[in-house]
DNA sequence: AAAAACACTAGCTTTTTACTAGGTTAAATA
DNA sequence: TATTTAACCTAGTAAAAAGCTAGTGTTTTT
C-alpha cells in the first residue's frame, strides 16, 4: 500500500517548482540534483504530468519548466491520479469488469467507502495548500 | 497504491468467519472455495495472522478455524498492519533510518498527514463495523 | 492405522518498479 | 549557420515484489 517512487519524485518536482521564483525557469536537471533523483526517470515522470496542462515548458538554451498556473489550482487528487495510475486501492474498484464476483463481493463496499475516504482528503488540497500546511520550510 | 491480494483475501476470510454461525468451526478448504481463492495461498496468508491471537483453530477431523473473540473486538488497523506489512504510505514513515533527507524532505508532513487520515478511517473500524455498515448482505 | 485438516518450506513464474542508454527536436547564441 | 543546451522520446533491463504451486510434516479424530 506504498505509494511509488514516481508519485514521490513528481510530488517533489512540483513542489521545487512552486517554491521556485514566480516565472522563473527551472531545468530538470538541477531538480534531479537537488532532491537526489535520477535525471532520465524524473523526466519520464514529468512527461506523464504533461497532460495535465499545469506545467510550461521552454526548450534549448535557458530553458526549463515552470507552473502554467499558480499552486492554489492545481489539485492533488489529479496529480496523483496521473502518477499513480488511479487512486483506488483495489482495482476492481476502477476497472468494472476485472471481477466477476462483484455483487457477492463482502468487501467491495467497505473498499468503497476507504476509497471515498483517501479522496476526501486528496480532492480539495491544492499544491499550494500542501506547501503552506505541511511544508517545513 | 493498491492494497495486495494478501490483505483482500485476508480480509475475506476474515468476513467469512465472522458470518459463519458462532463456535462453528471453518475449514480453510472451504473458504478457499467460495471464495475463489487458491488454498495454499490462502493459508499462507491466514498463517500472518495468527500471532494476532484472533483465530482460534483445532487441527485433525472436523478441524478448521473460528474467531477467537467477538468480531467488535477485531480491529481493522491491526488487522491491515498485519496483512500489508505496514499501512505507511511511504517507507521513511515507517523506517525513520532509510531517508537521509528526512529534514530537508518538502514533502514528509503531507505523508505523514495523509497517514494519520488513512488510519483514522482505520483504526476505529472493527470487523463487526465492517460488516454491518459495508456488507451487502 | 488411516484419514482429515492445519502448519510449514522452498521454489518458481509473472508483473511491476526503478532505472539506464541512447537517441531526436527545438531554441538560443556564437 | 553551426553549436550548444535542454526538453522530448523510445527501448531495454536488472532487481524486487507479488502471487502462486508443490510437497512435506504434524496433530487430531475415527
Amino acid at each position: 500500500m506504498k505509494f511509488s517512487t514516481r508519485t514521490r519524485y513528481g510530488l517533489r518536482f512540483l513542489v521545487y517548482l512552486a517554491n521556485a521564483p514566480v516565472d522563473n525557469l527551472v531545468q530538470l536537471a538541477e531538480v534531479a540534483n537537488k532532491e537526489g533523483i535520477s535525471r532520465g526517470y524524473l523526466e519520464q515522470i514529468v512527461r506523464d504530468l504533461k497532460p495535465m496542462d499545469i506545467l510550461h515548458t521552454t526548450r534549448g538554451v535557458g530553458g526549463g519548466y515552470r507552473l502554467s498556473c499558480p499552486p492554489a489550482q492545481i489539485n492533488l487528487e489529479q496529480v496523483f491520479d496521473h502518477l499513480e495510475g488511479g487512486l483506488a486501492p483495489v482495482a476492481c474498484l476502477s476497472d468494472e469488469k476485472k471481477c466477476s464476483r462483484q455483487c457477492a463481493c463482502t468487501t467491495r463496499p467497505f473498499w468503497q467507502a476507504l476509497d471515498a475516504h483517501m479522496r476526501s482528503f486528496l480532492q480539495g488540497m491544492t499544491l499550494e495548500q500542501l506547501i503552506h500546511t505541511y511544508n517545513c520550510k
